[in-house]
DNA sequence: TATGAATGAGGATTCATTCAT
DNA sequence: GATGAATGAATCCTCATTCAT
């Protein structure tokens, strides 16, 4: 009966509970879940501590907000490349395409990329939108494929198998991490693999 | 004068820093590093809490030393099973090996593997530590390739890539994460992706 | 110029004004006076949070309204019956009679008798009233007897005294609290106490 | 596994421990259970916030030994006096006795008498550590006047008729509080109404 | 070295009350 | 009068760390 949370209607409200979000994203962030601490948040707002709780159940509610904000920011531009794609399709083109994109996002949302991936361990909600949000990008991506007419044996697994390692070689490009690696080098194995993969 | 960390020199000291360290792996595995607190800690180990702080700095510092033994346990089959290496290098044997360890090692450890790079983020050293690794992987491997007259070209890029694919697919392989995928196949497609790459 | 109430004069006001009571009433029965929030009184009287405050100085005004009606609510039927006695009084029907019309309203009130003579302890108001109630009575009951040519020794004692036993023996009775007693054989006690004083 | 309250072994602790109990017994005399705060239950005792969680669960727990304490002050002398008795018993002598040393236990505690009944209300432990405090002074008294070999029909419910007429005259002796009301002589009511009973 | 009691700052959350609309 | 969003002080409790013994 208690903790009911407000579902905004005013404008006025959407754009507080935006606002609080915003604040939640820039904190998490910037010194991780744990470091941010919920009054901080409110004053990142311009809100009050208490109002915070009439639009978010708990602290971890902001959390679960903050990360499908994430997703919709991060993984919309990559969806909605795939809804745009048309026959023929032509791998040598789109697959530096998509890293291209994949790398942005990375570099746009870096911290919170790493931020919300740390709490997948310990918060099945926050694991469970990532997992879905890779079966969504793979099937819908594997739709695309057959609707356009590329037929390959077992797509599902090419298709993930490309994604994983967009991801893993975006992640080190973005982070830069090892001064000895070539990361231009990388990228154009990355892109040969995968077309070899779909041809 | 204050934080002083003794090095136990003692047999016995040594012992119980190394139960310290195995408690804090267990709990840390188990709930995560914010989910375990240092009485808990203490207890498990059979200590009391006072002494921690004798051989710990902080809590963060039962952290390190905990990925430290992680990275042993977890790393070094595979480290010594480059040391082992002799011309010439069969690829077609050397790749499954190596997947199939490191597979082992994730379905041992998976819960600490999560905990700690969950910490990565956050933490600099943990994150230092991780790179280091990575480093310390590729080098040893392009060192013992060299040794043993494989010549490529890009052989730190085709390593890291390797090792970068390698790892993805293990963390999927032992989460099981997608019912539509057949990891088996996959797996075949990890190999051969590597195989080529060397050859 | 602060915290001006409202004497409501409009209709609807005062209907407002008595679901606010009556929502206040129920929720302090059921979970208390501190168990219950004024938000929760509002949702249930039907009416906004704001404007709780523009008929109420503040929570504990609602109590003391609440308090007032359980007084009225409780204690009017008693009184009635004191106003109808007429000589020449028959100790042997009236005492019984006071003693159900006692039980028969802590039986409809005993929630809210409980939760506002947790009050008394610590409010002063409700303490008062508490006390005014009891004289006024023992008083209005003294006077009838007087005037009814019921003359005793100490009647005010008496009929205090005899309105402590039917209260306390109501309380017991109503809540059946103890299962080695026959609370109908202790009835026959209180009766046959009260009795012999008044004779 | 958490919130494993210390059992006070040391002699330090267990004073510590009745310290706690001493300040939350002032303190809920004085401002009530809800206006009394644990930061300043550990103020009062002399103690850090911290510490207090680690004898007592919870604030409700300072409550709940805090009755038990008050229970035992309040109720003990009058176990002892029926322990005490011997035959043939004089009610003309004990029953005074017995409604004096209720006098004084109210007199001493009325404070901390009313701000434990108040709770329970909403606290079912509180409520039936009172019923069961009636229920062994009722039996234990019961006992003792069998053995004596005071034979009388109904017993119990006499006992406990007694009892309830001592209680609520004490606690209107103490409170006084109707200045029309010559308590001595409804004292004498009330021991006349007793001792007429147990002959 | 070792203990575990003690510290107290910090944090999430609630809620009576106010105020802009 | 009425709304319900907003305020922010207050509260309970936790836990990393220290310290007396």
């Amino acid at each position: 009966m208690k903790n009911v949370v407000r579902e905004p209607s005013q404008k006025r409200s959407i754009e507080k509970k935006n606002k609080i979000i915003q604040a939640g994203y820039e904190l998490f962030s910037e010194v991780g879940y744990y470091g941010t601490n919920t009054a901080e948040i409110a004053k990142r707002a311009g809100v009050s501590t208490g109002i915070v709780y009439g639009y978010f159940q708990d602290k971890r509610d902001i959390l679960i907000c903050v990360l499908e904000v994430y997703i919709e920011k991060a993984f919309d531009p990559l969806i909605k490349m795939f809804d745009k794609l048309s026959a023929p399709i032509k791998f040598n083109d789109l697959v530096p395409k998509i890293i291209n994109a994949v790398i942005k996002t990375h570099k746009q949302n870096k911290k919170m990329h790493e931020a919300l991936h740390s709490m997948a361990s310990t918060d099945e909600a926050v694991n469970s939108e990532f997992i879905a949000l890779e079966d969504s990008i793979t099937v819908k991506l594997a739709e695309q494929l057959k609707k356009l007419g590329v037929s390959i044996e077992n797509p599902m697994e090419k298709i993930h198998f490309a994604m994983d390692i967009i991801q893993s070689f975006s992640h080190e490009y973005v982070f830069d991490k090892h001064e000895y690696i070539d990361y231009d080098v990388m990228r154009e194995m990355v892109v040969t693999t995968i077309i070899k993969m779909f041809e």
